[in-house]
RNA sequence: GCGGGCGUGGUGGAACGGUAGACACGCUGGAUUUAGGUUCCAGUGGCGCAAGCCAUGGGGGUUCAAGUCCCUCCGCCCGCACCA
């Protein structure tokens, strides 16, 4: 080489992903790359990918793009195995805060949620997302609503819904209703007011019909995360036990003649000390009849919240109402009757009895209040005439004593023998309970899908003609006086009685939004349909193959998906059991926070940190220099300013990097730590696929060149290329795109130190197949850079990678030719030794026990085992 | 309170019960550059001169072999039915 003929090295040649990132999005829109039938073809092999459609609230945040990044990934790389794909995106729009907008700022809750929307759309677009925007909608569309309400009525007429009274959260100061959300240490969050529980006559879909079989099904969904579905199984909480009735001492005063209870531990009977029941409980009412502090003590109780955490971690406390019960078994005994705060109402039949030896929270009120406490059940090995309860309840296994026909019988036994005796007695029966309540969707506001009922004085409750539908929310609405809007409207609610024609009122209610997000998947597949969904489509697309959120939702949302599945199958809407097939949940989008000297959260483009030697990280506050305190790493929130906003990244770095950082950090169900050092890294990796490109482009072969024969640099290399084909490719099927993204750093090192080998035999086409598969095998993380580097490799082709095929591994390339054993003594690694794949056994312990660290290790002892993993381990037991 | 989960170097993490720390970030040293938020090379769990020993939140157990399985304790996170 002559070096004054070199021509004098050129910049670095750098990716414009400001100009690239446009230019493919407008591509892809351009060829419709992403666009599906409602009815695919019969022979089509269809993947439905979908990721919880978002709040409009404004901008989207990090979490959306971890979420939306996942999916597309899911959704690309489906694609590239010949699936036809289906990828939509709307808007979860019904909702608080909204209303809240109005409030505060005077904003129409439509045009604030629409203005919202039209932000995040273009947010999302630019993150190069693989979406069909044409079948987006939005929940507060009352082309979706309208569709809604129709569900509604049909599930009416198929006996799924009920009017039924339940508690709310209630202001008296406001006059309004309160989300739990809105109940802060039980007080009203703009009032201030103490919050009280008010009983109003609501909507409810009967979910708990189908209890046994949300529960069983959870069986055929082998794609779902274990503990989601043992969350799932917990909430519907199917339990068996007794109903056992009580009577009362004193029938007359107490106003009834028996109390009943629900126990999952009727071998316990003998061991009761006391009786107790809800606040809510006609019994409650009874005694505060007659007793003021009876019924001040119910007062306080409502004072509580409906929150079933505010009510388990308050202190117990109850109040002896003096009503007694007599014991089902012994004549003469009888129990005192208590209020307690502990006892739910919406459980069982918000009555309990207290047996405090084997049951923690009546051991606990049971030593509160001095009552009594019998242990019944002798744990395994003690013995009865010295058995001592301990400062805590005995709950687990054991043999039943101290109570008469139960005495020497096991747990499992004495229930059956219990449950024989109460119901030949006529004094209760066995009975399966199950925790989880019909599900209330009666919301009073404004900004919901209203609920298409009419309530006339002589026809009672009377559906919405299906022709006067949709029920569409009025537009001038008057946020100035507190409760629902609907309500106060001077028209909306009067109308003609569709029965009888008199006059009557529209329900106000509108319904819980986890209705509107209970169906969305189903409407996706014909999101234009006249009906709420095409048969044709969703027999079709559903169920969906793939769906993708945050774990917050792994109750409510996927079970009330799961109900309304069900229910529109049972009104013949669609036919599958179950919505989604494949279920992922992601970890939530962390970061530092950070605050200054006066104790004030500061945001992160604040700070300045540095770092020193040996890895101390510090703050100060940029332009003053003050210092500031590194706080912990903790969820991305608005009240801790410790919020990286995506779109400024994108515009800093592009979608590529941002997309690239979100998976490369950690598996994608762990809650990640978003970093600036671990984005800018992300971005130079960019550039670096990009340089490899750049500095290739005069030394390959041309496409379609044949590979060299021989076990040179060009052979290593394409090993290098389908070895990581197949990594990257189980990396993707197992959900571990950290893993992925990590084979693919190893494979750019790979290729980078090919560069210096350009001159052997073979490299041109060894390096053509390198380049464009890393591209290829890159593409569902970063699509933008893909293309432009693979357009780099094939000028003028025309052929987008969206467009190829995912790169098969050639088995012949995965071959290795020897294989590294461990050599183990006692389990502690004493060498390595390399060996010929499948040499014979005999002949591996030889090369195993000659190694000389061995040797020492084995110290002279004669090797009593051997055991030999092939591929892995040796291991030598002495 | 109840239900579910997580815990590995300075950091994020990798690891069919089989060589703990792949890959990356950060840091250190060197080279290139007028310059560097560039690029390239080397090093980087702890202790030890070394042989080696110690290390996967703490403690105990099963196994030839445990980050992985079991028990227990601690810490953190999610959900609890009207936030979405």
């Amino acid at each position: 080489m002559n070096d004054s003929t070199k021509p004098t090295p050129k910049e670095p040649p750098r990716y414009d992903f400001a100009a690239a990132e446009p230019r493919w999005q407008t591509e892809w829109d351009r060829r419709a790359c992403f666009a599906v039938p409602d009815v695919p073809p019969p022979e089509a092999k269809k993947y439905y990918v979908l990721e919880m459609f978002p709040y409009p609230s404004g901008k989207i945040h990090m979490g959306h793009v971890r979420n939306y990044t996942l999916g597309d990934v899911v959704a690309r790389y489906k694609r590239a195995r010949g699936h036809l794909v289906m990828h939509p995106m709307g808007w979860d729009a019904f909702g608080l805060p909204a209303e809240n907008a109005a409030r505060e700022r005077g904003i129409h809750p439509g045009k604030w949620t629409y203005d919202n929307i039209a932000n995040m759309r273009a947010e999302l677009q630019r993150m190069g997302l693989s979406l069909e925007w044409a079948r987006e909608f939005a929940t507060c569309d009352a082309a979706y609503y309208g569709k809604q309400q129709k569900l509604f009525l049909d599930f009416w007429k198929a006996g799924l819904v009920e009017r039924k009274e339940s508690w709310v959260n209630w202001d008296p100061v406001d006059g309004t209703v309160l989300a739990n959300e809105q109940v802060i240490d039980g007080r009203g969050w703009r009032s201030g007011a103490l919050v009280e529980k008010k009983k109003l006559s609501q909507w409810f879909l009967s979910i708990t019909k189908y209890a046994p079989d949300l529960l069983e099904a959870l069986n055929t969904l082998d794609r779902w995360p274990e503990r989601v579905k043992l969350m799932q199984s917990n909430w519907i909480g199917r339990s068996e036990g007794a109903r056992v009735r009580f009577r009362l001492t004193d029938a007359a005063a107490a106003g009834a003649e028996e109390v009943e209870v629900f126990t999952t531990r009727p071998d316990t009977l003998f061991g009761m000390s006391f009786l107790a029941v809800a606040a809510e409980h006609p019994l409650a009412a009874a005694a505060a009849a007659r007793d003021p502090r009876a019924a001040e003590f119910i007062a306080e109780c409502r004072r509580m919240g409906t929150s079933e955490a505010a009510i388990e971690q308050a202190e117990k406390r109850g109040f002896d109402t003096g009503f007694r019960v007599a014991h089902p078994f012994v004549p003469g005994v009888s129990f005192p009757v208590w209020i307690a705060n502990f006892v739910l109402m919406e459980y069982g039949t918000g009555a309990i009895f207290g047996c405090p030896g084997h049951d923690e929270r009546d051991f606990e009120f049971a030593t509160k209040y001095a009552l009594p406490i019998l242990p019944v059940v002798l744990p395994p090995g003690a013995d009865a005439t010295t058995f001592r309860l301990g400062g805590e309840a005995y709950t687990d296994d054991g043999t039943i004593f101290n109570s008469g026909f139960l005495d020497g019988l096991a747990v499992p036994a004495a229930k059956r023998r219990v449950i024989e005796e109460l119901e030949k007695t006529g004094q209760g029966t066995g009975v399966v309970n199950w925790r989880l309540r019909d599900w209330g969707i009666s919301r009073q506001r404004y900004w919901g899908c209203p609920i298409p009922v009419i309530h006339c004085e002589s026809c009672g409750a009377v559906p919405v003609p299906e022709a006067q539908l949709p029920v569409v929310l009025p537009e001038d609405v008057d946020f100035s006086k507190p409760g629902n809007p609907l309500d106060h409207h001077p028209t909306w609610k009067h109308v003609a009685c569709p029965q009888c024609g008199a006059p009557a009122r529209r329900e106000t209610d509108t319904c819980d939004t986890f209705v509107d997000s209970s169906w969305y998947f189903a409407r996706f597949c014909s999101p234009g349909a006249a009906e709420p969904v095409t048969r044709a489509a969703v027999d079709a697309w559903l169920p969906v193959d793939q769906y993708i959120g945050g774990i917050e939702h792994a109750i409510l949302h996927l079970l009330y998906s799961r109900f309304f599945t069900r229910a529109m199958k049972a009104t013949g809407h669609l036919a599958v059991e179950e919505p989604f097939a494949g279920l992922f949940t992601q970890g939530m989008v962390q970061h530092e926070s950070y605050k200054g000297a006066d104790g004030r959260w500061l945001y992160p483009e604040e700070v300045e940190i540095s770092v020193a030697a040996d890895g101390t990280r510090s703050a100060v506050v940029k332009g003053s220099n003050e210092p500031a305190t590194i706080g912990r790493v903790e969820a991305m929130s608005k009240s801790k300013r410790n919020t990286v906003d995506p779109g400024a990244i994108i515009g800093k770095y592009g979608a590529d990097t941002a997309r690239w950082f979100i998976l490369s950090d950690n598996p994608p169900e762990r809650d990640m730590e978003w970093t600036e050092a671990g984005v800018a890294g992300a971005f130079r990796f960019t550039q670096r696929i990009w340089r490899l490109a750049a500095n290739s482009a005069d030394a390959l072969a041309p496409v379609g060149a044949a590979h060299a024969a021989g076990a040179g640099p060009a052979r290593k290399l394409r090993q290098a290329t389908h070895r990581t084909i197949a990594a990257v490719t189980e990396a993707l099927e197992n959900f571990a795109f950290n893993v992925a993204v990590a084979r693919i750093h190893e494979f750019a090192n790979a290729i980078g130190e090919a560069e210096g080998q350009a001159a052997a035999e073979g490299m041109g086409a060894a390096r053509r197949e390198a380049l464009e598969t890393l591209a290829r095998l890159s593409a569902p993380m970063m699509p933008h850079l893909a293309e432009e580097v693979f357009a780099a490799l094939r000028p003028g082709s025309g052929t987008l990678v969206a467009e190829l095929p995912w790169p098969e591994a050639d088995p012949e390339l995965l071959k290795a030719e020897t294989v590294t054993l461990a050599i183990q003594v006692l389990g502690k690694l004493r060498a390595t030794i390399e060996v010929p794949v499948g040499a014979p056994e005999a002949e591996i312990f030889a090369l195993a026990e000659a190694e000389e660290n061995v040797q020492r290790a084995l110290g002279g002892k004669p090797v009593k085992k051997r055991i030999h993993v092939p591929g892995r381990v040796v291991n030598l037991v002495v």
